[in-house]
DNA sequence: ACAATAAATGAGATTAAGTCTCATTTTATA
DNA sequence: TATAAAATGAGACTTAATCTCATTTATTGT
């Protein structure tokens, strides 16, 4: 996990330093989207609050941080490295959870022809999309006793 | 203008005040989504900012306000009377447009049936979607100088 | 390997969006 | 029109996020 935090950085020239490690290391084992708030406890104080800010913001500029809000529009954040799934969010409004999920292709590449329609008709160039879904989970879910 | 935000007040039950029929017919005028920010400007101090804030919170709840969030995580909110076409969201990065934007029905009926799959999939109750699109306008538009 | 330079960090001050409090005003009702 | 209930305004307060700057850490060229 270290290693591979170091790796990330490396390969896009960014300088290998603690709190960056300690960061890339928390999102890598959580492998889904957290609030900056739980990446914050979850990192114990091990790294400034400030830093972390940065952190993040250095993420993002050498794009493999996906952030977006919550329905409650607290900040959400969300590793996105090379090769991995294009995919969606789930939103629970019970407990607060949020699935990664996949649509089909053939949602996709509809999805794509869309766009396309939008671009000429707004005379837009469209680089990126999201599909949010809202509800409530109705199973146990980790997050949640019900 | 003032008539039809007394109707919408008085149609669901609310006291109809001042403060509110000023929110209102802001929010007819501009019949897009606008940030808070700017709404409180459109407004000129002539409603108090916690007045604001307290009467989205009533649109909200009589469930004639859509609020999200632009790419920069600045809240944004958009009136949705009954009747009005279910639509989505294009955002230019460079000039702050959102723009309002409807997908076909075959779209929108093929993305029904992916959410019928997730629902189950996950166990979840589904309510509502967003389809988010992000990118550049081309041509001159209102609120751009390009 | 090490010194020099540049970059990153931590701690806390600062900003700004949004909420809360409470005395006053406005609205609904009988 | 009087009364009770609800809403408002002003500003205090909270909290997420940014900024500042002295100190620490990483990179580089020899």
């Amino acid at each position: 996990m270290e290693e591979k935090s170091k790796q990330i950085l490396s390969d896009n020239n960014v300088s290998i330093t603690n709190p960056r490690i300690l960061v890339l290391e928390a999102l890598l084992e959580i492998k889904s989207p957290i609030t900056v708030d739980d990446l914050q406890l979850k990192l114990q104080n091990k790294v400034a609050k400030s830093t972390l800010y940065r952190v993040l913001s250095d993420l993002k500029k050498i794009d493999i941080l996906n952030e977006f809000t919550s329905p409650e529009n607290t900040v959400v954040v969300e590793l996105v490295l090379e090769g991995d799934q294009h995919h969606h969010h789930l939103f629970c409004s019970d407990c607060g959870e949020i699935i990664d999920v996949e649509l089909s292709k053939k949602f996709e590449d509809l999805l794509d022809r869309e766009i396309k329609k939008i671009e000429k008709k707004f005379n837009f160039i469209i680089e990126d999309h999201r599909v949010e879904m809202f509800g409530q989970c109705t199973d146990q879910c980790e997050n949640c006793k019900k």
